[in-house]
RNA sequence: GGGCCAUUAGCUCAGCUGGAAGAGCACCUGACUUUUAAUCAGGGUGUCGGUGGUUCGAGUCCACCAUGGCUCACCA
């Protein structure tokens, strides 16, 4: 038992004991940096110091260069290259906003302190000061006078030329990634401005941003499987939320009238490069609002987040030029399909009918025997038309029977006041007048319940408390969902969900 | 989940029809007081992803497994 309590302190303490304990699995060269340590501490150097004061960044020193020449600056960072020419040496130092040379001569710092720069690798972070000063060959370099080890580093770095290449690496060690491809960081930057420029668009809008739970007792709000977790306490399965949605509903219930929420959604699905398990999804309400509304919005926001992050609208993404300036393409599902197949669904009565025609055409579709009507043209829309949405396009009027949670359009009830937008094929938002009928939304948790019961472990649980809270009025609205990684993909021009998430879901080697 | 591809030094990669594991960077030793992919002289640091198999002999051929990439399926 003792032992067992003993294990779990070492681990809870972050020790590795198959990695760092035993040295002869250390390969040279960590064994030589371990030793540069060792000899560190017995001239009394401290290799992991505190608080260090800086007065400079690399990029002010560079951008203001004729007003610092001669300055005395004080810089910390990363140590990324070195070039030791016997009494004077030069190296690169990295810092959040760059990389500024310094150049370190016996002569200026001393024996003492020349011995130790000789003892520092590539990836120590130091602190130097000095005077800015320009070298013979015009770069902006930092005359040492004095440095401090701040922290030792004990593994190499990768090399300076083709940085880290390796997939697998880059995501499974994201801060090597960072420290060493720039263009990363930029990424993560830039995904950090649009994320600000959506909240600050809101909230000069008058949404409110609020917070509902993640882990829910009913999986509501989308179609998707969902991850199950269980609370000890109570003895309960809980399921981390695949949306939202409903909780934000029950907050225009109660008398918020503009809310928004960004978030993490889970989903228990397939991992590619546009889905990871867990991703980002803002959702937005507005009483009194239709889906119509949540379009103007929807280009509005966009729009104006690129202009203010990229200062353009028009931006390239995989070699496509998109222009995302209103006023974007707003189609009907049926005129979409009957553009790209042929295939008129206003003219097919049922399913059955619907299954003919899909045939007759020569499209390869696989459709379900229980598929209705609303299904197979939705499959149809997928399969044929969505690839082709290249520019920003509203579809707009989708099948009741994919659309559970979606007010049915007056004059034709088998539809829903509801559109997706897609730019480069992809879906990046979903909205909808929302249904507050409560008496229909109960029978379409019905329909989804029993869709459940046979089988389809991605069908809508039926939401009691959802149903109890529309009974009691809730304003019409509109409500608008929009995929954030999938949009930060397109304005970093990133290939895959991998890149613009900084730590994704990898399974553990071994 | 299916298909295709990849996995060799810390990193980036070569290694042909099976015949003694290689390069560059990094690292180590030495020289060098404005270099910058610093340079010059010397040094190879490895469970060839793992386990079996075929063979006199396997980094190389076969099977299975692991991880990853692309893609299809599912979804946002």
């Amino acid at each position: 038992m003792s032992g067992q309590k003993k294990y779990d302190d070492r681990a809870v303490s972050g020790i590795n004991i198959s990695n760092s304990e035993r040295e002869e699995d250390l390969n040279e060269l960590m064994r030589v940096r371990r030793e540069k340590l060792e000899e560190l501490r017995g001239t009394g150097v401290e290799p992991y110091g505190n608080r260090f004061e800086r007065t400079h960044l690399a990029r002010s020193i560079l951008d203001d260069f004729p007003e610092m020449e001669n300055q005395p600056v004080v810089i910390a960072g990363r140590i990324m290259s070195k070039r030791e020419m016997g009494k004077a040496s030069f190296a690169h130092v990295q810092d959040s906003s760059g990389q500024i040379q310094i150049y370190v001569r016996l002569n200026d710092v001393g024996p003492e302190a020349y011995d130790l720069f000789r003892k520092l690798d590539i990836g120590d972070i130091v602190g130097v000061k000095g005077k800015v000063f320009k070298t013979r060959k015009g770069e902006i370099t930092v005359s040492a006078e004095h440095f401090n080890l701040l922290a030792k580093s004990l593994r190499p770095l990768p090399e300076k030329w083709h940085g880290l290449r390796d997939v697998e690496l880059r995501y499974r060690q994201r801060y090597v990634d960072l420290v060493v491809n720039p263009g990363v960081k930029e990424v993560f930057e830039t995904r950090s401005k649009i994320i600000r420029a959506l909240r600050s668009f809101l909230d000069r809008n008058g949404f409110l941003e609020v917070e509902t739970p993640m882990m829910q007792v009913i999986a509501g709000g989308a179609v998707a499987r969902p991850f199950v977790t269980h609370h000890n306490a109570l003895d309960m399965n809980l399921y981390l939320r695949i949306a939202p949605e409903l909780f934000l509903k029950r907050l225009l219930v109660g008398g918020f009238e503009k809310v928004y929420e960004i978030n993490r959604n889970f989903r228990n699905e397939g991992i590619s490069t546009k889905h990871n398990p867990e991703f980002t999804m803002l959702e937005i309400y507005q009483a009194y609002a239709d889906y119509s509304d949540m379009m103007d919005l929807t280009e509005k926001l966009i729009s104006s987040v690129a202009l203010e992050v990229l200062g353009t609208a028009s931006i390239v993404y995989q070699g496509e030029e998109i222009d995302l300036s209103p006023k974007w393409t707003r189609i009907s599902m049926l005129e979409a399909v009957k553009l790209h197949s042929g295939l008129d669904f206003s003219a097919v009565k049922d399913a059955a009918e619907a299954r003919r025609a899909v045939k007759q055409a020569g499209i390869e579709l696989e459709v379900a025997v229980s598929d209705s009507w609303g299904d197979i043209l939705y499959r149809v829309f997928e399969e044929l038309v969505e690839p082709k949405l290249i520019q920003p396009t509203f579809v707009v009027d989708f099948p009741v029977e994919v659309s559970p949670l979606a007010k049915r359009k007056a004059e034709e009830p088998g539809l829903t006041y509801r559109f997706e937008l897609f730019i480069y094929g992809r879906e990046l938002a979903n909205a909808f007048s929302e249904l507050n009928d409560p008496i229909d939304q109960k029978g379409r948790f019905a329909k989804q319940v029993e869709k459940r019961r046979a089988g389809d472990e991605e069908a809508h649980m039926m939401d009691e408390d959802y149903i109890n809270a529309l009974e009691y009025g809730m304003p019409p609205a509109g409500g608008l969902g929009i995929g954030i990684d999938r949009l930060i993909m397109l304005l970093t021009n990133s290939s895959s969900i991998r890149d613009v998430i900084l730590f994704p879901l990898m399974k553990p080697r071994d």
